[in-house]
DNA sequence: TGTACATCAGTGAACGCGCGTTCACTGATGTAC
DNA sequence: TGTACATCAGTGAACGCGCGTTCACTGATGTAC
């Protein structure tokens, strides 16, 4: 039967809600339209009268993932003190890696995104642009022509960091929390100033199979 | 019918082979058993005379990744003058990036790993202390104490920025590029001595919600 | 404000399909004598 | 070396199942008058 207008919106928020929480937890291969549909308190008939399909409704659940993780990290850079070392206490975390279903979902669903079709992936590009200019912006100590190769940087270890000590948790917990506490403290390093003596371009810049 | 002992072995080895292949590609929910062995020139029947269960031959599918891909990386280290710079050649590279199919599973299946189950993770974890082991070797410049701190943020950061670099490509190719040149060349200052003047320990450890 | 009716969000049965797995069978291999 | 036969890797039909998607239908909503 026909709903309020407004109860049909909040359904929709209600199945890409859960659709993002399933999906980063179980990938979305891993997860069935009837279970979305269920645990949004609907049936899946339901589903496809406000999606198209099962990838419609994962391209936007990444899209409303990812808003809300980047809304997370601008607020905190918008604060007039902000360090990097604020981002990366919120971001490398025990707290993050345990919280799968409402994490970041570049962190969430890297490796998967490569296989994904080219909307997913235009995404997930928005996503790590947003992060990266977070990043950026903590970086005052560094020289501007190399700051955003430092930004740069720093999101792809973090997004590892996370993933890796996901991966890991499952067999070696205390593996896990050093992957975590290293990165933390590492990664800090990266957004002082560069090196006095040592930053030697030739050397730098050696790539012999790149 | 029956085949030889050695024939045997070789078709299950072409199972594992591309076994792997396909599950680094598509990922394991992404490909069924009987494209497996297809591939392999087998029907899915034989498939279960070889392995119990189509988990049971992505684990050694993983495991047996994990081996090529760590052989490579230990070759590289055992030279008497390797360096980080060496390895960070190797795999922080178009090349791997673009050979999702037999470059290192740790990269092409970080964030699905966390879903498997505790022996998948065991295998991860493996691969993981191999590869950080080969880095750690390269830190010569580095203190003892710090060392194998360093190491387990390169190789996470190693890792992140392969599937970070594969994910935007399909959709920014330049990102993509610009991420891989940026982590070659910034975690290679990892593998030098801390800086002198900065090491404040208190500041390091500034960790309010971990 | 009250009535008539078009709209359309949501229901639930049904669709074809491919999944992982099982199993009776085949027939060359490899062993026992 | 030759023969008899147990072994077992591999075949292919069949299993139940859950998948994504479709569709005829329902009935409250919201609009037109």
């Amino acid at each position: 039967m026909k709903v309020t207008r407004e109860k049909a919106a909040e359904n929709r928020a209600a199945l890409v809600r859960e659709a993002g929480r399933l999906f980063r937890e179980r990938g979305i291969d891993g997860v069935g339209v009837a279970e979305v549909s269920k645990a949004a308190g609907l049936t899946h008939g339901a589903l496809y009268a406000q999606f198209p399909s099962k990838d419609a409704l994962a391209a936007e659940a990444l899209g409303a993932g990812l808003e809300t993780s980047g809304a997370r990290l601008a607020k905190i850079v918008e604060r007039p003190d902000a360090s990097l070392a604020d981002l990366l206490d919120h971001y490398i975390s025990r707290r993050h890696r345990d919280d799968l279903a409402f994490g970041c979902p570049l962190a969430a669903s890297a490796s998967e995104i490569a296989r994904q079709d080219r909307s997913v992936s235009a995404r997930f590009v928005e996503g790590l642009e947003r992060m990266t200019a977070a990043v950026e912006a903590t970086l005052a100590d560094v020289p501007p022509e190399t700051r955003h190769q430092r930004a740069l940087t720093i999101v792809a270890a973090e997004i590892g960091a996370i993933a890796v000590a996901r991966a890991a948790a499952k067999s070696d917990l205390g593996l896990s929390n050093e992957i975590l506490s290293a990165a933390r403290i590492t990664l800090e390093q990266l957004g002082k100033e560069p090196r006095q003596g040592s930053v030697r371009k030739t050397r730098t810049r050696r790539r012999t199979s790149l």
